[in-house]
DNA sequence: TAATGTGCAATTTTT
DNA sequence: TTGCACATTA
C-alpha cells in the first residue's frame, strides 16, 4: 500500500487498524481519501477479507464514489464489501432476515409523500381534525419517535399520561398498523425495524457482528440516535469502528442528527484513538481564516484550525446590494467578467443561499442574460407527479397490498373513480381483510360500483394483473413500456399540448433512461430492487459537472462539494441566520456551522453579499446585515466597511416596517434604520424614505390602480381610486407605491 | 366527477 | 409572491 501521497495525520489514520478510531476531518482535509486508503490497506496489507468490511455513508453519491475509489485502488475484489447508505444497508439486511420479525421481503418503501397520504387516511378514519393536530407535525413527531427507537407502544408508555398526546398516539398507532398492512416501510422504519430485528433475533445480529469485523462510518456527526444504535450494535463484538466526521459541519439537527454522537465518541468507546485532520487541500488561507473566524464563535466545539500550504490567495469580496435584484445583478456581472477576463468556465461557479426561494432573482436574470445554469433541489425529479404516478403503478405491481399507491393511481388517468367509489371499495376490503387492489378482483365488490367506475376499476385491475404476471421474467424496461401502452399516460399528456405536459413527457422519457441505466448496471435487475434504489435516491446523487452551467443551490445541498468560485449570498438577519434561530442559541450555532460549510466550499475565491431590501412573501422589506458578517475577520475581506455593517438594535422590531416602494437613496448609503411609515409621515424627515403618505399624494395600488390619498389616520389611509372608488387601506400591508 | 375559486402559510430535506 | 389544501360550482 502506497501511503506516500498522504500527510502524517492521514497516514496515522490509515494505519490505525484495530479498535475504535475517531477521525475529526475538517472541511476539505481529504477524509474520503483517508477512508478509501484505509479500507484498501485493510485488504491489501492486513489481509482482511473484503466481505468483513462495512462502509456506511449518508448519500448514494458518497457510497458510489467510495466504492469506485476503492476499486480503483485494489480492483474488483472490493465488490465483496458492503458499501452503502444507512438506509440501503438496512434494506439489504431486512430483505435477508426481516422474516424473523414478520416482514416479507417484497416490502416497498414509502417516501414522505406516501407517508403523508397514508397519514391522511388515518386522520380520516380516526376523525381527527388536522387543524388541531397538524399533519406536518404528526409526520415530524413520528419520525422523531422512530429515530429515538420509540414504537407506538413505547411512546404510549412514556407519554401516554399526557392527554395532549392522545390524538398523536392514536395516529401513530394507526399509521404503524396500516403501513405494516400495506407491506411498506418508511425511511425511518428501515432503521427502526433493523434495530428491532437485532433485538428480537440476537443470532441474526451475531451473524452480522461476526461478518462486519471492520466498520466505517462517514459523516458521523450527522447520525441520529437510531443510526448510532445500529452502529453500536454492529460494532458490539469486534469494536473495530472507524468513524469520520466534523462537528463543525453538523447541519442536520432538525433531521434528528445528534451532535453528541461525535462529541462523546470517546466516552462511548473507551480507548478510542483521536486523529485530527487539519490540513486543508481545497481552499486558500484567506478563505480558511475567514471560515475559522466565524466557526470559533461557537462554544463547546472541539478546537480545530484549518490551514493550507496553498498560499494566502485572495481576500473574499464583499458586496452590499440595494435589493435582491441588485444582488443578482452584481453576481451575474462578476461571473461574466471572470469568464471573460480570467478564463473561468461557468461550471466553476456556485451561488449558495439559505432558502430555495432565493434562487428566483438569480434565475430571472440568468434567463435574460442567457447564461446556462442549473438549480439543485427544489422539486425533485422523483417527486414530480408523473414520476410518482409511474412509481406507484410499479409498486403496486410488486406489492398488491399497497393501498397508498392504489389510491394514488386508481384514477390516474381518469377512470371516473372518485371519493365515493373508493369509499365503497374500502368498506368492502376492510370487512374481508383485503387490499383495495384485491377488492377490484372480486365481482361482488365491483357490483357495488356504478357503471363507469366499475369499468374503470376492472380495467385497472387487468392492467396491474397483466404486469404482475410478467414481473419475474420480463425486464423492468419491458414492464415500463407495457405500463405506458396500457395506461396511455404518455399519449394523454401528448394530447394536452401544453408546456407543462411536454415537460412531463420529457421527464417520463428521462425516467425510462434511469431504468435502462439500472439494467445495465445490474447483473440480475429486478423491479423490486429498482424501486428501492429509486426511492432511496436523492437529487444530490445526480449532480453532474458535465455541462458548463452555473450551479445554484442551498448551502445544505452544497455540503461535500467544492467550487473554484463561491458566491455566498443573502447574509441577512432573519434569512441567514434564519428567523427561526432568533431566540434559540443552539439553532444559531447550527446556522453558524452552515455558514462555515458555505465558506469552506470555495477553492480560490469567495464572494459574500447581502441586500438592504428584499422582497419576501410579496412584501418589500428593509433588511439588516447578518450577525455572521460582524463575526468575520475583516482582514480576510476586501471591500467590507465594518462601520457599514450596522447591527440590529437589541429590541429590534419583529418585522420590518418598510412597505413603501423603492427609495431613491443610493445603494451605498448606510443600512436603513427601521421606521414605521406612519412615523415617517409624522416626522417627514427620514432620508431613506423619499415618499411620505399625506393627503393629496398620488399612489399606485397593485389591484386598484392609481388614486389619491384623501386622509391619513395612523397607518390607515383613505384613498380615492380613479376607477375603484374610495377605500381604506393599511399602509403597512397594502401593496402601495407612490407615483409622481 | 371534474373544474374552478379562495384562504392561508411560508427554512434547510443526506434517506 | 407562490403553492397548497379545501370548498364550491358546473
Amino acid at each position: 500500500m502506497d501511503l506516500s501521497s498522504l500527510n502524517p495525520a492521514q497516514s496515522r489514520a490509515v494505519m490505525a487498524v484495530e479498535g475504535p478510531i475517531l477521525v475529526l476531518a475538517g472541511a476539505g482535509s481529504g477524509k474520503t481519501r483517508v477512508l478509501t486508503h484505509r479500507i484498501a490497506s485493510l485488504i491489501e496489507t492486513h489481509d482482511i477479507f473484503p466481505s468483513n468490511i462495512l462502509a456506511i455513508t449518508f448519500t448514494n453519491k458518497a457510497a458510489n464514489e467510495m466504492r469506485e475509489r476503492i476499486e480503483h485502488l485494489i480492483g474488483p475484489v472490493s465488490q465483496q464489501m458492503w458499501v452503502g447508505t444507512f438506509h440501503a444497508i438496512c434494506v439489504r439486511i431486512l430483505r435477508r432476515d426481516g422474516d424473523r420479525i414478520g416482514f416479507g421481503n417484497d416490502f416497498v418503501i414509502y417516501d414522505t409523500a406516501d407517508q403523508k397520504a397514508l397519514l391522511k387516511v388515518c386522520y380520516k378514519e380516526l376523525g381527527i381534525d388536522d387543524k388541531r393536530q397538524p399533519l406536518k407535525s404528526t409526520q415530524y413527531k413520528i419520525s422523531n419517535a422512530k429515530n429515538d427507537m420509540l414504537t407506538p407502544e413505547g411512546y404510549e408508555k412514556e407519554f401516554g399520561g399526557d392527554f395532549t398526546e392522545r390524538d398523536f398516539i392514536k395516529l401513530y398507532k394507526r399509521y404503524q398498523e396500516k403501513i405494516k398492512q400495506n407491506q411498506a416501510m418508511d425511511f425511518d422504519d428501515l432503521l427502526l425495524n433493523t434495530l428491532l430485528l437485532f433485538k428480537e433475533a440476537p443470532d441474526v445480529l451475531a451473524g452480522y457482528q461476526q461478518r462486519f469485523r471492520y466498520i466505517h462510518v462517514d459523516e458521523y456527526q450527522d447520525t441520529n440516535r437510531a443510526q448510532y444504535l445500529l452502529i453500536k450494535a454492529l460494532a458490539g463484538k469486534h469494536h473495530n469502528l472507524f468513524v469520520v466526521g466534523d462537528g463543525d459541519q453538523s447541519i442536520y439537527k432538525w433531521r434528528g442528527a445528534d451532535i453528541r454522537n461525535i462529541r462523546e465518541f470517546e466516552l462511548d468507546y473507551p480507548g478510542a484513538q483521536l486523529i485530527k485532520l487539519e490540513q486543508n487541500y481545497r481552499s486558500t488561507q484567506y478563505i480558511l481564516d475567514l471560515a475559522n473566524s466565524v466557526i470559533k464563535q461557537n462554544p463547546n466545539r472541539k478546537d480545530k484550525v484549518l490551514w493550507t500550504d496553498r498560499g494566502k490567495g485572495q481576500k473574499a469580496k464583499y458586496y452590499k446590494a440595494y435589493d435582491e435584484r441588485d444582488e443578482a445583478n452584481f453576481v451575474v456581472r462578476q461571473i461574466k467578467r471572470l469568464v471573460r477576463e480570467e478564463g473561468y468556465r461557468y461550471k466553476d461557479f456556485a451561488i449558495l443561499y439559505r432558502t430555495n426561494a432565493q434562487s428566483r432573482a438569480f434565475e430571472d436574470l440568468l434567463i435574460v442574460e442567457q447564461v446556462a445554469y442549473k438549480v439543485v433541489g427544489g422539486l425533485k425529479f422523483y417527486e414530480r407527479k408523473e414520476i410518482k404516478d409511474i412509481l406507484a403503478y410499479l409498486k403496486l405491481v410488486v406489492n398488491p397490498q399497497d393501498d397508498v399507491s392504489f389510491q394514488r393511481v386508481i384514477n390516474e388517468p381518469k377512470r371516473s373513480i372518485g371519493g365515493k367509489s373508493i369509499e365503497k371499495l374500502q368498506m368492502y376490503a376492510q370487512e374481508r381483510g383485503l387490499s383495495l387492489l384485491e377488492a377490484c378482483g372480486e365481482p361482488e365488490a365491483m357490483a357495488l360500483l356504478s357503471g363507469k367506475a366499475r369499468q374503470g376499476a376492472e380495467a385497472f385491475y387487468q392492467i396491474i394483473g397483466a404486469l404482475k404476471a410478467k414481473v419475474d421474467t420480463a425486464f423492468v424496461s419491458t414492464i415500463f413500456d407495457d405500463l405506458m401502452a396500457q395506461t396511455g399516460l404518455i399519449t394523454l399528456y401528448e394530447q394536452e399540448r401544453t408546456i407543462e405536459a411536454d415537460a412531463r413527457i420529457d421527464n417520463i422519457y428521462e425516467f425510462k433512461s434511469v431504468i435502462d441505466a439500472f439494467e445495465q448496471r445490474n447483473e440480475a435487475p429486478n423491479l423490486r430492487d429498482f424501486l428501492a434504489e429509486t426511492t432511496l435516491r436523492s437529487d444530490q446523487d445526480s449532480i453532474e459537472d458535465t455541462d458548463d452551467s452555473i450551479l445554484l443551490m442551498t448551502i445544505h445541498a452544497s455540503k461535500g462539494l467544492e467550487f473554484p468560485v463561491v458566491f455566498l449570498v443573502g447574509l441577512e438577519e432573519n434569512l441567514f441566520p434564519s428567523f427561526r434561530a432568533a431566540d434559540d442559541p443552539e439553532a444559531l450555532e447550527e446556522e453558524r456551522r452552515l455558514c462555515y460549510v458555505g465558506i469552506t466550499r470555495a477553492e480560490n475565491m469567495l464572494v459574500i453579499s447581502h441586500a438592504m431590501n428584499r422582497t419576501q412573501y410579496g412584501r418589500y422589506e428593509a433588511r439588516f446585515p447578518s450577525v455572521f458578517l460582524t463575526e468575520m475577520d475583516t482582514a480576510c475581506i476586501d471591500g467590507i466597511d465594518p462601520a457599514g455593517v450596522e447591527m440590529p438594535h437589541k429590541e429590534k422590531p419583529k418585522q420590518s416596517y418598510f412597505s413603501i416602494g423603492k427609495s431613491s437613496v443610493a445603494a451605498s448609503k448606510l443600512v436603513p434604520k427601521p421606521m414605521k411609515p406612519t412615523e415617517a409621515a409624522q416626522t417627514g424627515s427620514v432620508e431613506n424614505i423619499d415618499f411620505v403618505y399625506k393627503p393629496g399624494a398620488k399612489v399606485m395600488h397593485k389591484v386598484f390602480g392609481s388614486g389619491m390619498i384623501i386622509s391619513v389616520n395612523g397607518s390607515i389611509l383613505t384613498i380615492a381610486f380613479d376607477n375603484k372608488g374610495i377605500k381604506k387601506l393599511d399602509a403597512d400591508i397594502a401593496p402601495l407605491k407612490p407615483i409622481g
